[in-house]
DNA sequence: AGGAAATATCTTATGCTTATCATAAAGCAA
DNA sequence: TTGCTTTATGATAAGCATAAGATATTTCCT
């Protein structure tokens, strides 16, 4: 059923390496030959057979993506998934397999970081995670194969020497603080979450630097802390009536939360923007389902998925080890109802 | 840097198919040796690299999944990951390599299903799709690996000898239904959606069978068809206000259409669920999120992907070609505010 | 035409593992 | 001890494609 360069070379009554020649577009071939061998295994729907090819070349033209965890339609993530889907678009249009692996199988303890390059699975790898213990870490600096780290990590990232694209969440935090200042607010409440990775931090320090800028002080402005989750945004409101005394605007430093406060916000009969003021981030596809709409900043995972594959295919195709790169992709503010703008 | 079954050889002073046999757990082997050899892999990490292997042994331990599109924060889908989400993690603990793939390469227009098969990158798959061509289920019928649809394509899937998991489409929509006549409803709008795969029709029958059951008539009932995005479900009540005439509930055939619905309810300060009762499908973690929360038709995914990947497994490791399945599994009716009870 | 250079093709080895067949060693019965 | 069965291990081939080295063919120049 399956045909293999022998069969091809057999029939075109021609060498295997011949036949290999042909189909690897070499030099060293007349085109009557070429033509003929092609048209053969055509015919035939010839495809290499992918093992034997990466036991030779040693080349397997798979990515693998590694993530910690996949629970994608609540906490930090119901974002998270467009990242990796277009991580995954652009891979295949750059004609690699996808390999979807968490950190850790959960049910052996294996490091899959470590089984995929030892196994020689794949040619390259993208990271997706908030923080990487040590040993993955180690694992990656002593492989041969190249790596980049997707969007997270800021500050483990800054720490060593790795590619890595993100986003500028800092320039996301002055971003969204600059609007709610222009409006008028300065007693702004921070919904945030301790997440690490440090780009939550880094939104915050936006928010500070963006109050500064502006000669004015968030000393008396509260800090609150959830999860990340939808739940928690509307919790901490909840649990908080007290702070919210004297607050014209809230920044919810992702989406969820900030739609959480939004939902204890109408319960208490609190409106969104005439009372308080409310911005997201993330520009999630739930910010335009009910009204008010969200105004949020907007991560644009396309630009960021594009130039993690594109520096991760330059990495595998150069021959010696690159210099690291950092590159940073600018956050977008897009405003709607919730702000009253 | 990297070990392999030869280095071991030279080290334990034994031939690189004794090694073969100690590292595979073979018979035919002194306790001796095999703890020896096993030592010295594991002290030098050892791992089989998976190309010689699979060139060898004709197993690649990799199962692709192959879905169509992939839009996962918007649309029929925003569950559909949890879905995807569960076989990974399932196929994971099994000891599997999991390719992601998308049915048609958008940019080469090659067809992901034949690559994957004829290059053996595969043993098995999972095809995650509304519907298939008939060139990609003739490819699949030829060729000699197990594949397994999960979840949709129940008029397909009976039209043709596949093995298949589903949910029990006919009995949610029963549930929902009956749940809304035992709560008074009669006069109740379905808002479905004009998606191929039979689904939405289904829970349509199990709805006119509730209605049956109880003797009652649907058939001044209006029946609503958007595209199964969350706006489309807004955009039928605002363009269809005259049809809310008498109308006391409504079905929507997915959460985001209902909750679409709610919100520009909302908007026209009709009350949910004084007014107008809803009912969703999926329950999705959205359906929590803003009051009223909605009761919905929850649809075991975890189940679901755990037999998907028990069954393909079993085809892969059995022989000869098995019988057929085709299993189902049960909805389950989610209580909450939306409708009152 | 003769010979070097360029072009086209073939042969063989290699990548890593497993499978098959062959061989050696050990155990046991007569 | 001989001969036979088990048990353990080694040697070689096979799986498929590519790489390197060898050979044949053509082209081109003097």
């Amino acid at each position: 059923m399956v045909i293999t360069t022998k069969d091809i070379a057999k029939i075109a009554n021609v060498s295997q390496s011949t036949v290999s020649r042909c189909l690897n577009n070499s030099s060293m071939i007349s085109d009557k030959t070429k033509q003929r061998v092609l048209k053969i295994a055509k015919e035939h729907g010839f495809q290499f057979n992918a093992s034997a090819r990466s036991l030779s070349t040693r080349k397997t033209h798979t990515v693998g993506i590694v993530c910690l965890k996949r629970m994608f339609d609540d906490a930090h993530n119901i974002h998270y998934i467009n990242w990796q889907d277009s991580l995954i678009e652009n891979l295949e249009r750059l004609q690699f397999y996808v390999i979807i692996s968490l950190l850790i199988n959960k049910f052996t303890g294996q490091n899959n970081i470590r089984k995929l390059i030892s196994a020689k699975k794949v040619d390259g790898l993208i990271i997706m995670q908030q923080e990487l213990d040590t040993e993955s870490m180690a694992i990656l600096e002593q492989s041969d194969i190249p790596y980049i780290f997707c969007k997270y990590l800021p500050t483990i990232c800054k720490a060593r020497d790795v590619d890595y694209v993100h986003v500028d969440q800092f320039k996301g935090g002055y971003l969204a603080t600059q609007h709610l200042i222009g409006l008028g607010h300065q007693r702004i409440m921070c919904i945030s979450a301790k997440v690490s990775g440090g780009e939550f931090e880094q939104r915050i320090e936006g928010y500070k630097t963006a109050f500064g800028d502006n000669a004015l002080s968030f000393d008396k402005n509260p800090f609150l802390y959830g999860d990340g989750t939808f739940h928690s945004g509307y919790q901490l409101i909840q649990d908080n009536r007290d702070k919210l005394k004297g607050i014209t605007a809230i920044f919810g430093q992702n989406d969820l939360m900030a739609l959480g406060a939004l939902s204890a916000l109408r319960e208490m009969h609190i409106k969104v923007p005439e009372d308080i003021a409310i911005i997201g981030y993330d520009n999630i596809k739930l910010c335009t389902y009910f009204q008010p709409y969200l105004t949020s900043v907007h991560q644009p995972f396309d630009e960021v998925a594009l130039l993690t594959c594109k520096q991760l295919v330059d990495s595998m195709n150069s021959k010696e080890s690159n210099i690291k790169q950092t590159l940073a992709v600018q956050p977008k503010l897009i405003i709607r109802q919730s702000c009253g703008a």
